[in-house]
DNA sequence: GGCGCTTTGTTGAAATTTGAAAGAGTGGTA
DNA sequence: TACCACTCTTTCAAATTTCAACAAAGCGCC
């Protein structure tokens, strides 16, 4: 009933934050050093290249990175004019486009993605046992499931 | 030697940075909506609440909420402006200045801290048993002060 | 006391992100 | 068919963030 965080958890909180900063600051800069990517630029390579036929219609992408709409549009059109990807009207809703990754695309981030991958296993994941890599998989899983529900329920009209 | 990770890891990696993104911008709506303040508004009346005299260098408060030394110029410059800090040239050192929680400041962060308090518990918190507490106390404050250590050893100059 | 060299913080321009509004289509329904 | 409400994406302006100088002190050393 009270508003406050006992200081275990308080603390946690300030530790899971910081470092979290942090990782995501150094891990950007590392990729931006070794590949010319930003975080941005690698996720949604790595999405695109994941998808049917590499391509995504640019509203799943959105949600995907949890982006805003315009934030994509602006995104889209900087790797396209970096050949990384492609834009192209999308066949079965007209008001749609649909992002699609070119072959250069695909290289750039075969090439950026050993690198990364290093980069998350050295600021990260070797530090990590077992049990703490199951541990953080059982709570972000988790927590990204329900806060993917919240959106949703959200968005949907029938707050009554 | 390889440079992937095992898919545990990978996906251990995925989630937690998604749901991490997920619950940062989540925070910073509920912070926005409910007290008008940014996420960066609120952290930094937290660190000033705490230093002793309520007042902080520049460089140090930059550190700590890990911003550009030019974003907080920019950070405080704004909360200046709504009478949340004030600006005062540093004593013991001429080229310095230090952000000082102002009275205002002072109660915002009162009045903002339960309902800052309440999100953090309903987003994560109220979803996690103690031995996740631990788990994520141990993994971040490890992963905090690792990373701290690499940013204070890189910006030394004795990298022969 | 005067030089170089480093540290602190600010500035101004460019790049990015947000937020509101517009454009173009879709779909239901009268 | 015509209209209305809604969805998908882009556009534009404003706010924020980065990046590359810059000014103003400190600091050691001759």
């Amino acid at each position: 009933m009270t508003e406050s965080l006992d200081s275990e958890r308080m603390a946690s909180w300030r530790a899971y934050i910081e470092a979290s900063q942090r990782l995501f600051i150094q891990l950007e800069e590392d990729l931006r050093a070794e590949t010319g990517l930003t975080f941005a630029d690698y996720h949604l390579l790595v999405l695109l290249s994941e998808a049917p036929g590499q391509r995504l219609r640019m509203g799943e992408l959105a949600s995907r990175l949890v982006f805003l709409p315009s934030r994509l549009t602006y995104q889209i059109s900087s790797m396209q004019r970096r050949g990384l990807v492609a834009r192209q009207p999308c066949p079965e809703d007209r008001r749609g486009s649909e992002a699609v990754l070119t072959a250069a695309g695909l290289l750039t981030l075969r090439e950026a993605a050993p690198h990364h991958l290093r980069s998350v296993r050295t600021h990260l994941m070797d530090d990590l046992d077992d049990a703490e890599v199951a541990c953080l998989t059982r709570v972000f899983e988790r927590l990204g499931r329900r806060l993917r529900a919240d959106r949703d329920a959200s968005s949907t009209p029938d707050n009554k």
